[in-house]
DNA sequence: ATGGCCTTGGTACAAGGA
């Protein structure tokens, strides 16, 4: 089983390559982030036409998540952190085939000491609240997505540059052990990868072609997943392409 | 050099992203 997360930073903009890149990779479920969409625009007959089952969760201009799985419809589907008043499309969950999958986009944050950064902070903790009932409920369970938080200086560029600016910030990088305080593992590092691997590359400053980025988009798993995962990758290829998004998509592979 | 680019909304440039 093949589980791929994407910022596609506008699927107005992105759809063709996001055909495109399902058709060559043929994951068995994607989570989408910043789709900018209602749902009513959603280009949900051009993905089912790709073979996958769509579920969207959008709003105008900002945010917007989506979950496309190829093997099953998937259930018990919810929008955004319960109990967690949110003006802002940015969690889509579902189940498929016993496995609880969590795409989110992470709030970006600003600055630190921003109100964004304050809802940030107030979100980070309302997911890992509900990640931690979820997961007594749901022990197989993938949280992936854009998470907006550079969880280590490994995961950056230029560490000095970047000290204690937003997505490299103590409270941040807190969370995100939080959440691998749950029993989750961050897939990327269960195994060998090159250094210098990013998720984000700014648009500005030609940083793809020198190689200047963030890793930011993660997949999590859970305890109960940890021993199916066989390999998680970064895919480049896309940021390559004319008009890309700034992020890459991440897949992980479970023998499942 | 407190920005460089891209997207949206809307039709000029501001806001947001990261």
């Amino acid at each position: 089983m093949k589980i791929a997360t994407w910022n596609v930073n506008s699927l107005a903009v992105r759809l063709p390559q996001l055909l495109d890149w399902l058709k060559t990779h043929n994951p068995d479920l994607v989570t989408l982030q910043e789709t900018k969409l209602t749902d009513d625009k959603f280009p949900t007959l051009e993905l089912e036409a790709a073979g996958y089952r769509v579920r969207a969760f959008g709003q105008k201009t900002y945010n917007g998540v989506a979950l496309l799985s190829r093997v099953g419809e998937p259930d018990d589907v919810l929008h955004n952190i319960p109990a967690f008043d949110d003006a802002s499309a940015r969690v889509i969950s579902g189940r498929v085939n016993g496995v609880r999958v969590v795409g989110a986009y992470f709030p970006n944050g600003q600055a630190p000491g921003s109100e964004k950064f304050a809802y940030k902070m107030q979100w980070l903790r309302a997911l890992r609240e509900w990640l931690s009932t979820e997961l007594e409920r749901h022990p197989k369970l993938v949280l992936l997505g854009d998470f907006n938080i550079a969880p280590e200086d490994c995961d950056v560029h230029d560490p000095v540059q970047w000290l204690g600016q937003i997505h490299c910030t103590d409270e941040e990088r807190e969370h995100f052990r939080g959440l691998l305080g749950l029993g989750m593992h961050d897939a990327f590092r269960l195994f060998e990868q090159a250094p210098k691997s990013w998720s984000w590359w700014d648009y500005r400053n030609l940083a793809f072609r020198k190689n200047q980025g963030l890793r930011i988009d993660h997949i999590l798993v859970s305890d109960a997943l940890r021993p199916a995962v066989k390999a998680c990758t970064i895919d480049r290829l896309p940021r390559k392409n004319e008009r890309p998004s700034d992020h890459a998509p991440v897949v992980v592979e479970l023998s499942l």
